[in-house]
DNA sequence: CTCGATTTTTAGATAAGTCTAAAAATTAAT
DNA sequence: ATTAATTTTTAGACTTATCTAAAAATCGAG
């Protein structure tokens, strides 16, 4: 069994790990999980003693695949939580992640595995993350971070990384959403900003570097 | 705030209390909850500092209205997401209880009340208990309980008061479902069993003390 | 009304998860 | 290779929720 502590622990080590390519450190996961390092140091003995990562004194953590199952166990759950919150009860993108953080920790299989046979098996979440599927597999999405592209590309937004209500009321307000097309149509190199056309629309938007380091795009051109 | 444990506590107060009818005692508390009697003091007085409940050393505690609405809260929850996974997600009467158990326990006002519209405002739960609205309102049933019937009485069972899945297992056995026509064709003193139609089927099924003890029935005669 | 049985409370202990402050190890810069 | 800065761990404390064992209060039969 794994409290919701340890789960919100097993999740933040795997988000930092980039997909478990890379080691993660104390204090970016007390910064991530908003406790103190003295803390973490406690928890990842208690995790490496359950076999659920690999854990070298003053070198970091890595999630085991024991661990990694475990992760995306919860990935999953959140992801189609905050899809079933979007698609049928109405809610807007903005206020379902932190309902997902309640949600992911329900324990059932057979309550989340209904769920995903209610909504036919989807494929992404309502900010454009893959979801897991029953066996733990989960393909990763193939596109590019914003603010890496040139003037002239063009895409459709395929995910957003940052999942707060301010971000996601801030692209509501730019009529930006998941599968909007953006084309770019300049770089400002003193404030790192971008000027791009959304959807064709005649006006430019400004995205500041924050914004753009947080938004995903699948290439057109 | 109130944490899951609390939570617990004030809907057990509220269920022993048989909806603020009468004061509820230290050992019944823990009876129900599944802790021992000094657990139940050290709650109880949390409870009572935080004005949930008023509680008199040796008299036991009574709910306060503040209590009294956040029990209803809770149950409202329960029931709804009870009512949701059974109609929803298809899964049996007899396996929601646990599930709902955790469910309640999700603290977003907004989300169960777009979870109530998406059913349309429902008035019962899978187990035939009213559901409180949004504003804490519940009709209590009008019923009664199958043991107290007499030979040639007839109705409707209208809800069963044992959630677990060992009871309502074996009512599926039984082909007993809500709304089932029950007509009593004999009682048996002997163990206090009785005999009784289910829809008008040519058979006859026999229902222990215990059970007839968990159902209740709406009268037609 | 009294005494024994029952119920409830108190006292003290434990486990999980967190914190602060101090010590130790690692890393980076001369 | 030292030394200074940074990172991580340890030590000790606190909170919540639980337990056992013992003390105190209440109840109920005669
Ligand atoms: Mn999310
Ligand atoms: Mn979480
Ligand atoms: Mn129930
Ligand atoms: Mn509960």
């Amino acid at each position: 069994m794994t409290s919701t502590t340890e789960e919100n622990h097993l999740k933040a080590i795997y988000y930092l790990s980039k997909d478990c390519t890379k080691r993660v450190f104390t204090n970016d996961l007390a910064d991530k999980i908003g406790s103190k390092p003295s803390s973490i140091t406690d928890m990842v003995k208690k995790l490496s003693k359950k076999g659920l990562i690999s854990y070298q004194k003053y070198k970091g953590v890595e999630l085991t695949e024991l661990g990694k199952t475990y992760s995306l166990k919860i990935i999953r759950k959140h992801r189609l939580w905050e899809l079933f919150l979007v698609k049928h009860l109405k809610l807007g993108w903005d206020e379902v992640h932190d309902m997902a953080e309640q949600l992911e920790h329900i324990d059932s299989e057979t309550l989340i595995n209904r769920l995903d046979a209610f909504m036919e098996y989807p494929s992404h979440c309502p900010h454009g993350d893959p979801i897991p599927d029953a066996n733990g597999k989960m393909r990763l999405n193939d596109n590019v971070l914003l603010s890496k592209l040139r003037v002239g590309n063009m895409g459709l937004i395929s995910c957003v990384d940052d999942n707060s209500s301010a971000f996601l009321q801030y692209l509501n307000k730019m009529n930006i959403e998941l599968n909007s097309e953006i084309r770019i149509e300049e770089i400002l190199t003193y404030d790192n900003s971008m000027q791009v056309r959304v959807n064709n629309s005649m006006d430019l938007i400004t995205l500041s570097e924050k914004a753009i380091n947080s938004i995903y795009i699948k290439l057109i051109s």
